[in-house]
DNA sequence: TATGCATTTGCAACTGATTTGCAACTTGTC
DNA sequence: GACAAGTTGCAAATCAGTTGCAAATGCATA
């Protein structure tokens, strides 16, 4: 039994049925190593379903949100970007002079922003921190 | 000589010409120590100025960021919210219960996050560094 | 393996936020 | 005050994403 395979029976056990289109999103998202698009992955998609539709990669993308499957970014004024879900939270560097998308992580800059929330009384649900960098010298 | 008068004349320097709708634009930024989006702020500005377009609105907010003079703020899924640009950066929790949101800064955090750029050879351009939290106990 | 029905799909039309083309109108300058 | 260049209002377009609906399909059950 696969990953692959888990992954499938959590989603079918939440009640998410496994179509052939979801199938295909999901083989993609999981071989993707970079952050797409919903445009994007509908291209990757469609080489092996050419009738897939881009609605139904979005309502796909929206219900493996909702499981927690993937993840949603929402860079500056660009389309919604996704990639799998891990089990390692992380942050993102964004070069703003090529798109490249770097990840990285602080536990202590985490802890420092539990700190300050608590400290006024508030619990963090989510958190988005993002770097718009460039590269130095050249 | 007011503050207004020295943004005023900083933007015509600039090559910005102070309309009509811009200056009432100015005014209501000016005066609100909320985070209002291009609608709100069309709605108030439209109260002195009765004609102006929304999208006369969303054409000087573009040009007061460009001129550093405002700054957008992208929240999650949410229209893009606007605030004058202080000389003081901070950054944002959002109350997800309530919507509110609230100012903080930490220079601890934004040294660690200097020093994690620099550590893979970049200088950051700009950040965002958003909090979503709620409300504790009750 | 066949059956039923709730879920999901593709399509096309819609939405909300923002942008744009264009003719008419201002602004700041001379 | 006149003129060129920048701005405006309007309506139409765009862009990302959503939705209604009839047809198709997954999957629990027989």
């Amino acid at each position: 039994m696969t990953k692959a395979d888990d992954l499938t029976q959590a989603l079918r056990d939440a009640g998410v049925r496994i179509t052939r289109q979801r199938a295909a999103l999901l083989t993609v998202i999981a071989g993707a190593d970079d952050h797409p698009d919903a445009v994007e992955l509908h291209r990757r998609a469609s080489k092996d379903m050419p009738s897939l539709s881009l609605s139904t990669v979005y309502r796909t993308l929206t219900a493996l949100e909702d499981q927690g499957v993937i993840q949603r970014h929402q860079f500056d004024g660009t389309p919604s970007r996704f990639e799998k879900a891990e089990d390692d939270h992380h942050d993102h560097m964004i070069d703003v002079d090529t798109g490249e998308v770097i990840e990285f992580c602080s536990d202590r800059i985490e802890q420092l922003q539990t700190e300050l929330a608590a400290e006024i009384g508030y619990e963090i649900v989510h958190h988005r921190m993002e770097l718009y960098v460039r590269k130095k010298d050249g």
